[in-house]
DNA sequence: CAGTGGTCTAGACCACCAT
DNA sequence: TGGTGGTCTAGACCACTGA
C-alpha cells in the first residue's frame, strides 16, 4: 500500500518519539534492522537517511545510529511550513481576517517576483492574523492564476496550502525564503496593532511546485516582538 | 581519489554553472548518464539527488531532470554558513575586532545552552564586525572546551570554522538556528553603531559535530537595517 | 507504446571504530 | 579482529509521462 522505506521511517520515528529509544542510545544496526523488517539493506539505509535528515538520529561510521533528543528539535520539519501554520498551532486564541481577495493584473513588482507576463492575472490575498486579541501578522500572498484558478474567502480563512495539496492535488516542492527588517508602511500601521514598534520583520517566500514552476510569492509582515524563526540545517559534506 | 558520486555531482554542477545546460533544459536521462560516466544507475541517482537537494535541478518522474536557474539560488548551500562568513564575502570593506577572548567557567545561562556541567570551562569570544566603516554585528561565541582546547586572537580574527574543520579536522554536522528580534542591551549600544535603531536581530546558533556532540553556542546580534537571512528548503514528501 | 524516474534486491568491497 | 556504516554494482519491477 505504501513505500517500504517510508513505512520503516515512520515506524522508527514513532518509536523514537514514544521514548522506546532514549536520546544517546543506539538504534539496532543496519544488519539487524534488515532482519527485523525483512528487507534489503539499501531500503533500511534510505529510511535511516530520512531519519537523520529530519533530526531523529545521527549516523556515525563504525559506531552506529545514535538517537538524538527529539524534543530539542520539535518544530516543523525543514522550515518550509509557514508562520501562518505556526500561528495556527498556538492554540485556540487566534483568528484570521481576510482583508482583500482579488484576481487582477499584477503590477511590475509582483510580475517580477512571480516571473509572469503583464497579460496574466494573479490572485492577491491580504490576511491579518490575530493572536491573543492582538493583530500581529499581515500576510500578503500572490498566486499565479495559471496554477490556482479558484479561490474563496473560506479557503483563505482556513489553510490555502491544505486546499492546494489536498483539494487540487498539487505538491509543493521547494521554497526560497528571505528575512529582512524594515520600517512599517502605512499599510502595516493600519492593519496591525504595532504598539509603537519601529520595525517590521518581513519574510519573503517563493514557493515552487514539483514541476519547478513558481506559483506563489508571499510577504509575511510580523510585529518584531512576536516573531520567531527556527531552522534545522544538516551539513552535507561535499 | 574520491567518491564516484561526488565527482559526478561536482562535474554536473560545474557544467550547469558554466551554462552548458540552460535553465529549463533537461539533463541527459539517468540511463544515458550511466553510459557517459560508466557507472551504475544508483550511483548516478545519488549524484542527481545531491544536485536536486542543492537546488541545481528538479527531478520529475516520467519526464526527466530539469535544470533550474542557479543564479536565483546563489547563496551558501543549506543556510548553515554563518553571517560572519557572509560578511567576509562582502568584499574588502570589512574588519573584525576581537573584544574578548577568555577561557572561563560558564554562567548558568551558557551552561544551559551548551549543556555542560558547572565544573567545565568554555571559551567566550566577543567579536565586532565592521562593514563600510560601521560596526553592525556583535558575535558572542561560546565553545565547549572539551572540543576546542586552544584558541588565539589570530584564529578569532580569521575564521574559527576554518580552524576547526581544517586544523583540528573535526566535521560540523548540523545546526539549529533561531532568529528573534529584541531591544538592544547596553552591551549592544557600547559595541555597535546603532544609529538610533530600536531593535536588534538576534541569531542563536547551536552547532553540533559529527559525533552528535554540541560544541558551540553563538549569538549573532545584528543591526536590523543590515540584516538579511536567506534560506532554501526542499520539501520531502513523507 | 517506449522512455523516464522511483523503488527494491542481494551481494560485494571499503573505511572506520572498538576490543 | 569483528562489527559498524559508506559506497558501488547489475539487475528487476513499478509508476508516471507523452506521443
Amino acid at each position: 500500500m505504501q513505500n517500504k522505506y517510508l513505512l520503516i521511517y515512520r515506524e522508527i520515528a514513532e518509536e523514537i518519539q514514544a521514548g522506546k529509544y532514549a536520546a544517546g542510545e543506539k538504534l539496532p544496526s543496519e544488519h539487524e534492522l534488515v532482519e527485523m523488517f525483512e528487507t534489503s539493506r539499501e531500503t533500511i539505509r534510505k529510511a535511516l537517511n530520512q531519519l537523520a535528515q529530519n533530526g531523529f538520529i545521527q549516523k556515525i561510521q563504525g559506531k552506529g545510529s545514535i538517537v538524538l533528543d527529539a524534543r530539542k528539535f520539535d518544530f516543523p520539519v525543514s522550515g518550509l511550513v509557514s508562520f501562518r501554520e505556526l500561528a495556527a498551532n498556538m492554540g485556540e486564541r487566534h483568528r484570521t481576517y481576510v482583508e482583500k481577495l482579488e484576481l487582477k493584473k499584477a503590477d511590475k513588482y509582483i510580475r517580477k517576483q512571480l516571473e509572469v507576463s503583464s497579460a496574466s492575472k494573479v490572485w492577491e490575498v491580504h490576511r491579518v492574523r490575530e493572536i491573543d486579541g492582538e493583530k500581529i501578522i499581515l500576510d500578503k500572498d500572490y498566486f499565479n492564476q495559471s496554477y490556482i484558478n479558484h479561490l474563496t474567502e473560506e479557503i483563505c480563512e482556513a489553510s490555502i496550502y491544505d486546499y492546494i495539496e489536498n483539494e487540487l492535488g498539487m505538491k509543493i516542492s521547494f521554497a526560497k525564503k528571505e528575512i529582512i527588517v524594515v520600517e512599517p508602511t502605512d499599510e502595516d500601521r493600519s492593519y496591525l496593532d504595532l504598539n509603537g514598534f519601529q520595525n517590521i520583520v518581513v519574510v519573503k517566500n517563493y514557493v515552487y511546485f514539483d514541476d519547478a514552476g513558481l506559483f506563489q510569492y508571499t510577504e509575511s509582515r510580523h510585529r518584531p516582538d512576536k516573531f520567531k524563526f527556527v531552522d534545522f540545517a544538516r551539513r552535507t559534506h561535499l
